[in-house]
DNA sequence: TGTTAACTGTTAACGGTGTTCACTCTAGGC
DNA sequence: GCCTAGAGTGAACACCGTTAACAGTTAACA
């Protein structure tokens, strides 16, 4: 029989699955070893058959994240057929609606530092391949928009011989795309990212009080530099 | 004698201090209460004389860390007596530069969630107040720009109802400044804040080794948004 | 000046955390 | 049917933030 392995798998997956109940009602600090544990009715010293360390929990709960806003933004920008410009604007009202209904999972994931400060061996985590997989949605996306219609795109002599060749290093993730537009679309995931993180950190309260209106306005205005006639804001 | 008082203000002092040092060395998680306390060979209730509890400190340091850094970028642009935009260049270059060579003391203080969600009370802290210091240094700023050479903005009917009410809330803040000006703002701080965030947080490794001449180009097209004839970057 | 009150620090303790070790028991493989 | 590997337990360790009761010093006041 293989129900030992099925148990055991069985009983990994109630463990996230607590831990993930935790996450969402009591914030990051919530999900502890002990809590866990107790929430399944289990000792502390049981999850050590499962997990080597409790930082080792946090990671698997982070890439499960990963990899569950990839697939929900997948089947989301999958569904419409419409042109990939909508797609785009799908995927990015997609992880800010998930950011919103979900901070504390959106505060895990994306608010802890990456652990790569000195680059020697980068150790690719799982955690590490589904952040690659998430990040390859949008590359993915914009490449494909790129192809159809290539957009207007700052000239290498604008940006300068280092920041080019950094840029044409990431050129194979972009299907090829040149230096320009690979800027371009990079400036598309930064302003995304920084105005979401800004919005669920609660950093656009204090000037905004409903940020709604200003990141349509800006999903516009960076929807255009990427030659898209995204729905206009107001 | 006034000799108690001061003893306690040195104190206090010192205690800041220890924990300043033990944020720098070992991160966030390191600066905590027993270990403050051993830092001044003290025991840790003593510490409960000067803070109501340890989040008490933390507040406190973040406080100190938030008019260190405003203090320290106005020293920065008050040295400068060249136009107004070189002084902006300045402040966003000097920002990203206390972020990267204080990253503990930048995730401690940006990273952490404004508790701020149903804003009934707000409670007006310390600590918001020095950050309202803080944002208030680029508000003024860019109020002095606009003022000294108004700069292309959006017309209202391009940003929304909606938006221009939550922007012309805000206008007091900027010396009346029309919405779609102080859109520009906005999104000035917005994307100079998701840049470092991002950068300082490792977001960005994993695309650009080095993300300076990424940041110069950005800075460079921030800047022309506002009418600023920044220093090409390359 | 002597008394009193406030202040600063201590020790002991409580409940919480992540983690390790030695142990038991049960189920699977030979 | 033995025997081993795995799952789970209880006790313990070292840490954490916090509280309570207590002691010594120092400032203020009658």
């Amino acid at each position: 029989m293989v129900t030992r392995d099925r148990r055991r798998a069985a009983t990994l997956a109630e463990i996230k699955a607590a831990a993930r109940r935790l996450l969402v009602s009591g914030g990051t600090s919530a999900v502890g070893l002990r809590a866990v544990a107790r929430e399944l009715g289990l000792t502390p010293p049981a999850l050590y058959r499962y997990f080597p360390s409790h930082e080792a929990l946090i990671g698997a709960l982070v890439t499960d994240l990963y990899d569950e806003l990839t697939t929900a933004l997948m089947d989301l920008a999958g569904a419409d057929d419409g042109d990939l410009g909508a797609k785009l604007y799908l995927l990015a009202n997609g992880l800010r609606d998930w950011a919103l209904a979900h901070p504390a999972e959106f505060g895990l994931v994306f608010g802890t530092a990456v652990p790569n400060p000195e680059g020697d061996e980068h150790e690719v985590t799982p955690g590490h391949q589904a952040a690659m997989r998430f990040g390859g949605l949008f590359k993915e996306l914009v490449a494909q928009i790129w192809h159809q219609k290539p957009f207007q795109h700052p000239a290498d002599e604008q940006l300068g011989t280092v920041l080019v060749e950094q840029l044409t290093a990431e050129s194979e993730h972009f299907h090829g795309m040149p230096a320009g537009a690979i800027y371009l679309s990079l400036n598309y995931w930064t302003r995304l990212y920084g105005l979401i993180c800004m919005e669920v950190f609660g950093q656009l309260h204090w000037v905004l009080p409903d940020a709604a209106a200003y990141f349509e306005a800006q999903l516009y205005e960076i929807g255009q530099a990427l030659g898209l006639d995204c729905p206009e804001p107001g």
